[in-house]
DNA sequence: ACCTGAACACCGTTCAAGT
DNA sequence: ACCTGAACACCGTTCAAGT
């Protein structure tokens, strides 16, 4: 199967600048936030513009690219938290990490907010995963009474990128938000 | 006070160039974003580049220029409220409001959130009354418990703006997320 | 005192030429 | 098949000159 072989060649290549890309999209990223210029990115990377774009035809999808790292760790997260002893706490905890996550760098829970909307773009693999698993503990904790019955994972979950988008670079901010939106803005009474 | 004259004649002008800075920003940014070009307001409102520049000097200014208005009537709602019969009720209205008022166009409810930072910038006198209205509306509601007792009101804001900057031109998902919020995420049990 | 707009610097994006 | 980078278009911002 020569072809194959031709092909897997090519691959290594387009692999490797992609890997250069990204690498230098998160080190860009991280110190210029989300809006930092894609010329300086390539050129971090020693790649012209034009592959930049070929590889990531929009800012967007560079920076879900560099977002798939952080769902591949929340969705392991989530995996392991399904074992933790509750339900409701387990989510809660996995909410936390979620904003983590995505407030990395500034405009970063912006971008991640984009894949939430009632009328998405198609999305990762990564992000697709992360949600599956996160459902999951949603879905526990929905189970164990913890969680409203006619409450939907992705409303919860959008929240969370709210609460990020929002609180970026003020941790404190964003656990005081999460905690109120856990609790309930209106639940001063019982129900 | 010849000065006093003089000093009125020159506001004429100057107010004069405001007021229609003001509306075609509104004009432009309703039409394209808040992220829309300042060129493209400047000769809309027939004035030099420079002229948009010494009154707003930066484009989160004029943003919240333009929010003022939305924050007038915010704090007369809010006003307005304190008179209905039930006090948790008026402030999930109020937030609804508040939503409705930020998202005006794509944009701007982040530029919203700014003012509502740990740290937040030096305000507008129209966001700091609408504040304060706002404050008196969810300090009634957290006397008759319906909030809990140690709630903040700028983090029950600051929870408004971020599913505002999430949902922005989806009322429906705005709807869905405020009373995700509202009830808890994790409420499901009694308390 | 305020306004103008040319000038400067910079960036996003495309695409013809190259390998 | 992929990459390069010059070229184009556009925008933000400043500031010398004007009123």
């Amino acid at each position: 199967m020569p072809p194959a072989v031709a092909v897997r060649a090519v691959r290594a290549d387009v692999r490797r600048n992609r890997a250069r890309l990204l690498a230098a999209a998160r080190e860009t990223f991280g110190r210029d936030g989300a809006d930092a210029s894609l010329e300086g990115i390539a050129r971090l990377a020693g790649v012209g513009i034009g592959t930049l774009y070929r590889h990531f035809p929009t800012r967007q999808d560079l920076l879900e690219a560099v977002l798939a790292d952080a769902y591949d760790g929340l969705a392991a997260t989530a995996r392991e938290l399904l074992a933790a002893p509750d339900p409701g706490a387990a989510l809660a905890a996995w909410l936390r990490a979620y904003v983590s996550g995505v407030t990395a760098f500034p405009g970063l829970a912006a971008s991640a907010a984009v894949a939430l909307r009632d009328d998405p773009p198609e999305s990762s693999a990564a992000c697709r995963a992360m949600r599956e698993a996160g459902s999951a503990l949603f879905a526990r904790a929905r189970d164990a009474g913890d969680v409203p019955p006619d409450a939907a994972f992705t409303d919860a979950l959008r929240l969370a990128a709210g609460i990020a988008t929002v609180t970026e670079r003020e941790p404190n901010a964003a656990g005081r938000l999460l905690a109120l939106a856990s609790r309930g803005v209106l639940s001063g009474k019982a129900g």
